[in-house]
DNA sequence: CGCCTCTTTGAGAAGCTTCAATGTGAGTGG
DNA sequence: CCACTCACATTGAAGCTTCTCAAAGAGGCG
């Protein structure tokens, strides 16, 4: 287990960075902790300071604000191999609540040691900042979805962002995905209600663009849904930007 | 000039950081070139390789994407000690694109020589991490406030933010400011129609909650005004936290 | 089997957009 | 110095997208 969070830590950042020996030294001393919790636990709450980095080592988990009136908005979905927050890792206290979406396994490091390996290691900076500067592109993205696209089209935004996301992360088996999210959730992240959300749902299942089954979703014909969803997977920074910064340094 | 353009940087960095004698002449040292920009003019487009890291000396800019329908939706605005573009910096091309709002004087630092300070000096590493999260966290309050506020509290959240950065930046002369946002502006920003910003404007005139009048906004009670926002200043970092993250090191 | 969460559907209401036209102020050229 | 233009602001009326409220269906788990 500890071995396969270690893996994965170092792809996740592997994929943003070219490590050295040393790097790779550094991540392996650091001491982790191994950490569960169930579907709906906070992992971090708004206002609250953090003493460990958290790291998604399995299942999925959500960032989100609320307003007044107690509306929800999710403001980040988490997938495996990515960090619970980094905002608490240079800030005292937490800018959001993060919880889990499924039950979740999660490597744990002492805030102050992880700090250090950041600061210290410029390879290890390097890929903190891309990881923090893809959530911000992600973000913009998100801003676009929800102030100029209609509903049908933020819906399939959606669903490609995240089929997109996991085929990157290497936990994809084909044209079909696992996304834990219930239509209440998806209207959460998108500005939407989950009545709304079902009716778009419904509306891209007749036109056979997407169909969901539970937490299940079928895409038939990925480039189709993509153009539906007005999706460009730049954004996502998928590709080997890595390499092409590391050799210019 | 360019020693005002320095002043300015040293204080933006040591907001975040607490710099050292040695980080302080590493930033002198820094080759600097003075750029400036008419209004309108596009200081980044969306997809294009930027050789150099921008930072507003003086004017204001925004960052936006645009839909397929053509609408566009402002991400990000920028004022005076802001960095154009943090995501330039390690991906070698633009995911948005940035253009100014006014006349901008900016400083102009070639890309590879400023990463190269930020991978190598910790304290400036700190800063521009700080920087960067800073911007999440009012991303992730942008996407609250669209997705979960009726369009009049979000045009008065976008004002109270407006009015707390430029006070926090020292840019301000008590309790009115100049933001250089036209309606249709605003509106792209909130992803309203300017006609919509208009009619919301007008009812927080009548409320005498905001007044404006070319491109002055005056609010005569910050407090009702931010009530009636759902505008809580944490998430804008703008305390001590600094302070807090260096001596815990 | 029964409960609880999630989904589905309908009907009416609200909020925001669209279209269209008029108003207003600043800058420009005759 | 005045008319002209252009960008921005303002207002009305109608329509559409999305929400709210309400109730019923479906699936999984103890």
């Amino acid at each position: 287990m500890s071995e396969a969070a270690l893996e994965m830590m170092m792809r996740q950042f592997g994929r943003h960075a070219e490590l050295d020996e040393e790097d790779r030294r550094a991540l392996t001393r650091l001491p982790l902790t191994r950490r569960t919790a169930n579907a709906g636990a906070f992992l971090l709450r708004e206002g609250e300071p953090a003493h460990d980095h958290l790291i998604l080592v399995s299942g999925f988990a959500q960032r989100h604000k609320l307003a007044r009136s107690g509306g929800r908005q999710i403001v980040a979905i988490q997938i495996p191999g990515e960090a619970i927050s980094c905002s608490t890792l240079f800030f005292g206290w937490a800018d959001h609540s993060t919880q889990a979406l499924t039950p979740v396994e999660m490597v744990s490091i002492p805030r102050d040691v992880f700090r250090r390996a950041v600061l210290e290691r410029p390879r290890i900076t390097e890929a903190i900042m891309k990881t923090t500067l893809l959530e911000a592109s992600i973000s913009n993205e998100w801003l676009l979805n929800m102030g100029r696209r209609p509903a049908k089209t933020r819906v399939a935004h959606l669903l490609c962002e995240m089929a997109a996301r996991i085929d990157a992360a290497g936990i994809s088996n084909g044209t079909q995905y696992d996304i834990p999210l219930t239509q209440e959730q998806i209207g959460d992240a998108l500005g939407l209600t989950a009545v709304h959300v079902n009716r778009m749902l419904k509306e891209l299942n007749e036109e056979a663009l997407v169909f969901r089954d539970g937490r299940r979703i079928k895409i038939p014909d990925r480039r189709k849904l993509e153009y539906a969803a007005e999706f460009t997977v730049s954004y996502l920074h998928i590709d080997r930007d890595a390499r092409s910064t590391i050799r210019s340094r």
